[in-house]
DNA sequence: CCACTTTTTTACCAAATGGTAAAACCACGA
DNA sequence: TCGTGGTTTTACCATTTGGTAAAAAAGTGG
């Protein structure tokens, strides 16, 4: 009786399962990035997955399912640099590696980083409660953490909140707006001389 | 015969004309800056100018006429402060007027910077000629003025083109990432601060 | 090979959406 | 006041879209 299938069901999913779930949200996440929730089609993810349209409906419960999962599966790999500062490493070091990181991500990961773009960029409805209740925490502590450092005099005197805003603005700008930078760089290799820039941008507003 | 209601017609516009075009357009900004091109409907335009839809396609050949009307409209008030930037004013003032120009229109025109980041985020379908054509021309110059700014020793040295980007970046995230923004600030006055931490990013930066 | 479950396809549907035709309405100068 | 041209409404469409029902087709353990 027990369905198991589809929503979270708690049986043990079958290597089918396993399989077309995966399919679905990778093609969901090229849709969704590209397109923004409401401008995506469940037929466009279909063709993308290389299923039918229902076969997709018989492992979600909808649209707003594929969207909302590949939301929260995403947010654990989108805030693990940012848990990765270590508290008793140097400062300046520690917040250069934070930057790498996020620009690294930039590169590797464009489509998740658009996807939560475009989540944000028109209102958060589907993700709202999940800034306040993950994410403010984390950066709370973060932005405490730098502030501590300023005021031991470790780093030059800045707002925490602003910082990470800055960061996030300014190394997810190549991924987001990837576009716009293609059309203004005449084939030269951004990301490389991104991190060159970010570097010094950051070292410059830091380093006492 | 000749029509000149629709389309960009060549006759002198009426006042109902011109009264109606600048409603729909006020609309669909709102609509279109909050959902994106496909996730806006004529519907949410017809509702928030208060004209019935078939009225809207009589001043509007169609949903993306009224798009690209918007995005080429605003085209030029986006650019206008990079276009102040003057080549014979002290350079690290003339930067940093420039962030705040920025930030200000991130303050009192969210809605166009959304309007734009949407459609870059989006692939630029609908304006991407435009963005080599108006965009690059401009973005060249500046980047080469400000270079040529730090080889004369009168800036930190510093890739233009990256500097331009992260200045857009960091202002234009205050209006684009709103929604994250205010979840992340219980009730501080964003933009003040902003311009704070900004002016100190970039003095520090650039400051020989 | 058989019964039983999981997966996939086929055939639909109701609502939403961009858009049109044409009639009705209205402003305004002759 | 009447006609004429610009404006608005009413009544529609064809397509697209998210979603469903139910049958067909695999798997799968015994």
């Amino acid at each position: 009786m027990e369905d198991g299938t589809q929503a979270a069901g708690g049986a043990k999913p079958s290597r089918i399962q396993l399989r077309n779930r995966k399919r679905i949200l990778d093609a969901a996440l090229d849709v969704f990035s590209m397109h923004g929730f409401r401008g995506a089609t469940l037929d466009q993810i279909a063709e993308a997955s290389g299923l039918s349209k229902p076969n997709i409906l018989y492992y979600f419960a909808g649209k707003q399912e594929i969207h909302v999962t590949l939301l929260s599966g995403l947010m654990d790999t989108w805030l693990d640099p940012m848990r990765e500062i270590d508290p008793d490493g140097e400062p300046l070091e520690e917040i250069l590696r934070y930057v790498h990181r996020k620009l690294e991500m930039s590169r590797t990961l464009p489509r998740e980083s658009r996807l939560f773009a475009n989540e944000i960029l028109q209102g958060a409805p589907r993700i709202g409660a999940g800034l306040v209740t993950d994410l403010k925490p984390l950066v709370d502590e973060t932005a405490a953490l730098i502030e501590t450092w300023a005021a031991e005099g470790r780093l030059k005197p800045v707002d925490g909140r602003h910082l990470i805003f800055s960061i996030w603005a300014t190394t997810q700008h190549y991924a987001d707006f990837d576009a716009q930078v293609q059309a203004l760089m005449d084939g030269r290799d951004t990301h490389d001389e991104a991190v060159v820039f970010l570097d010094a941008l950051y070292r410059r507003m830091l380093a006492i």
